[in-house]
DNA sequence: TCTATTTCGGATATAATTGTCCACTATTAG
DNA sequence: CTAATAGTGGACAATTATATCCGAAATAGA
């Protein structure tokens, strides 16, 4: 059993991506597991147990920053357009920017650091997520159908 | 530092805090300012630009958890429950959990990992979370008071 | 006691995020 | 050429997160 403690830190799950960003690197690891033909959004979103259409949606802007092509018409789909180990999670995440960019912020205060009370948290958060974007563009889509490789990638 | 690529990655900041985390952390550091006599939630609100109503939720459930002191009436207010150094920033967070709990999640995926594609950036993923976790651990109010001499970083 | 002040807690409103729907266009197989 | 398949884009709905409102209870001072 694991004792959950009352008093103690917990875990609240702080580092975390908005569902669109998840859902497209779910989605384009599925495309990447077949490079050459693509697959249709449909069925990428049925074998992931992801919504169809906010899949589209995904698809559909990724397409639009030319990190996808898109064949329309029966047998048609999605295909990536470069090959998976030159495509970093980053670029991913990033292609769809979302609104969630709070950029520049602070991490404690709302707006841009330079109040005093906030740098302490300020650096310390900043380690954190240069941490998780360190990590978001080392990766590559070809870590996530075959996570032993070692990559070697230049970003973009 | 490396060559930043003006295909940009971009500055989508990745690592947040919710915002009543935030507000309360605010709060707390201003109540830390003068632990003996403290304040009312109206006038730290007004001093750091938070929503009223807002900072006054959190404060009253950290007074609920034991974090604050309340005392109700004309020259009421709130005060540390407890020396400013004894509270870390995690486990002001912790106290007010919110429902962003995506506890034990994949960060990748939206079910709890154990899917194989999810795997690899679950691993960076939990390195980030660990950091961030790590320094919010670390630090107390009596940092955000008087941060202690670090690296001090200038924002970017 | 009366009044002004301040917290408390529940209900409710607003805002942001996420997901769905639908008509439309393009494409391809047959 | 036709019909079926798929992507496109915009409007809309649902969900979640955040913030406000309001009546009640407590406290201090007059």
């Amino acid at each position: 059993m694991k004792p959950r403690r009352a008093g103690k830190t917990s875990d609240i799950q702080i580092v975390s991506l908005a569902a669109p960003v998840r859902h497209a690197l779910q989605g384009m690891a599925a495309l990447a597991a077949r490079p050459e033909r693509g697959l249709d959004a449909r069925s990428v979103a049925r074998r992931l147990h992801l919504p169809e259409a906010a899949l589209s949606k995904c698809f559909q802007r990724l397409a639009a920053r030319g990190l996808l092509e898109s064949r329309r018409g029966p047998g048609g789909g999605y295909r990536l357009a470069r090959p998976p180990g030159s495509m970093s999670l980053a670029s991913i995440a990033a292609a769809l920017d979302l609104a969630r960019a709070r950029q520049g912020r602070c991490v404690l205060n709302d707006r841009p650091c330079s109040d005093k009370t906030a740098c302490v948290i300020h650096h310390a958060a900043g380690m954190a997520d240069a941490r998780m974007k360190e990590a978001l563009s080392r990766l590559t889509l070809a870590d996530l159908v075959a996570p032993r490789k070692k990559t070697r990638v230049p970003p973009r």
